[in-house]
DNA sequence: TACATTGTGCATACACGGGATACACAATTT
DNA sequence: AAATTGTGTATCCCGTGTATGCACAATGTA
């Protein structure tokens, strides 16, 4: 498992798990079928409570990026590859519609907003 | 007052408060020296707490962008307009690189992203 | 001075993130 | 079958931060 938790982030410890896994499946990164480490063994990986790892299970869940199996397991769903675009889009889309809002509030034009992305990408 | 807060938000109400705010006198639409409505009132106007409000004035004041007088009001900072675009373009800058690490940590490239700005903005 | 208006400080209620512990279910071993 | 091990689940607790109401201090005005 290859995550990278911050402790000072404004971002609640779960929340972080959960973007960096969904990201991992929809990037190919994690293979269909795969099985993600047991609770008990990603929170002392992480050091973070099992809790704190189910909450994040638990969205992937919802979210119909995995299938868990009480005893065995959770696994990577099945996606073809047109799908991993489509739901990564969406996720994307979603979020970048709040960012947007805020830039706009400022005022900026959208060739504003571009120019500074072209800056700090 | 021309501020909309929504409690449905994800967001806490003293923060959107300074943001709209904040926005506001970034782009010129409150003048120098202007006299932010009395906490009790804006409370009053928005169905807040008196509290609620004064976090957000409270965070105005920390940014430099009003001067607290007790007992007589809250006033909007003296700037000149180049100080104006350098504060926005930081307060910008500084949300916008959170948020491309959010696209990034998805594979998408610049391209991409100015493709679904494109698109929404 | 007396009073109204302004911002401020303190104590409380509530929601949420995070953790420790005990429990329930499934697979494996005996 | 029964015991053991490994898995996810449920309950309880605590700390932090949001939001609130009420009482206090500072300022301005009649």
């Amino acid at each position: 498992m290859n995550v990278t938790i911050s402790n000072t982030s404004e971002k609640p410890i779960y929340q972080q798990l959960y973007e960096q896994i969904s990201a991992q499946i929809l990037k190919g990164e994690l293979e269909s079928g795969f099985c993600l480490p047991p609770i008990r063994q990603a929170a002392l990986e992480l050091n973070v409570s099992v809790i704190t790892v189910k909450k994040a299970w638990e969205e992937l869940e919802r979210s119909g990026l995995i299938n868990t199996v009480t005893g065995k397991g959770c696994f990577i769903a099945e996606f073809s590859q047109g799908d991993m675009l489509r739901i990564r889009n969406e996720m994307v889309l979603k979020q970048m519609e709040s960012d947007t809002s805020y830039y706009k509030s400022f005022g900026l034009t959208l060739d504003e907003v571009i120019g500074l992305l072209n800056k700090i990408y």
